[in-house]
DNA sequence: ACGAATCTACCTACTAGTTGGTAGGTAATT
DNA sequence: AATTACCTACCAACTAGTAGGTAGATTCGT
């Protein structure tokens, strides 16, 4: 099997858990070595540079989100139910507090100070998502499952904005609630005669 | 007059850039004694702690929002026109490349890595700013100068998102035009007969 | 089958540079 | 005489990253 070592797996979930907290500058390699027990330099070993650490891990979310949203649509295939999994899939991990923001969409906030490398794949997440929401918004419209009044790119990224924005407002009231109450009405413009 | 020393004023606009940029902790006093030409024990004098000077810069910002408002309110009184000019004034800031994202949404991304007494500030700006938004809806809705499909609070916690959210993408895409193309469709939805 | 070489995953100990912040001095203004 | 606005010269703590070593597992040549 391929399991060579869950340390680096450890120690990517406690950057990610960090990155999410404070973003790209507001960790440390000490902060890592402390909460997963073991020495800074380890880390180096497995991550050469905090560079290469980040990049595999924005890299790693992407490879995520594409399979994700693959298998999401194979069992999933009506595009009002998509979007609301969708959206239904972050209001548990604010409420959870498992994972409260994407990690993507916290890096773009500072993506002039990011190291190139990394930046290119916070890009790639943008274009990544926002096609996807294309294609499940023009298949909804074609069906009349969904109803729009632009352009499928510009609705997904519309909508892809709410979702990111709803995410900071929810951090900013500190209020896990917030997120649903701002989705649930832009949900409802888009799917005719939901409840 | 009022005029204690520009170089107050200074430190406070090239940390408004640093931070726009990188985040809270993608600068140093360092950066600004470099950028306005002092050293960086001078800064100390003017803001004994880094907290000290964001702290004034975030209460400053929502100061100027409320005036900027309010005088708003008073030359524009139509809702419909007063969200255009809102999301007009972003449009152009981030077209200027001059100030291409809000100061508090950025700095609601990294809250939990924040000092308290700033984390406390920027919730202050987004309870404004929401409450701004639902009385300007609120009126329009009344008036039967906008359309909303929920409560004004739902529709301007919404819009606020959109609006935050937009910016990232903006952001994402390095395309200034992003911004824009996301908020026509949000507006219109708002705005009836809008061309 | 068996020792040798290699590899993996970690360690201690260090480096050069940066961080926010302090102490104390100077020159000009009030 | 006091205040303001700056300065030089520090400091301890922290930053990412390196050098070099060790114990254990794996692989390889014979």
């Amino acid at each position: 099997m391929n399991k060579p070592s869950n340390t680096a797996d450890d120690i990517l979930a406690a950057a990610r858990t960090f990155i999410v907290a404070g973003g790209y500058d507001g960790f440390s390699y000490a902060d890592i070595a402390e909460v997963i027990g073991i020495r800074k330099a380890s880390i180096h070993h497995h991550f050469p540079s905090k560079v290469d650490l980040v990049q595999t891990l924005v890299r790693r979310y992407l490879e995520d989100a594409v399979t994700g949203m693959t298998e999401l649509e194979r069992n999933v295939p009506d595009p009002p139910a998509l979007l609301r999994t969708y959206t239904g899939f972050w209001a548990q991990c604010i409420e959870d507090a498992s994972r409260p923001f994407c990690v993507c969409a916290l890096l773009a906030s500072e993506l002039p100070a990011l190291p190139p490398e990394i930046a290119v794949e916070v890009r790639a997440y943008f274009r990544f998502l926002s096609g996807w929401l294309t294609g499940v918004i023009e298949r909804g419209a074609g069906q009349g499952t969904l109803t729009i009044s632009a352009a499928p790119r510009a609705e997904a990224e519309a909508f892809m904005a709410t979702v990111h924005g709803a995410m900071l407002s929810a951090r900013a009231y500190g209020d896990t609630a917030a997120f649903g109450m701002i989705l649930a009405p832009t949900l409802r413009k888009l799917i005719p005669e939901a409840d």
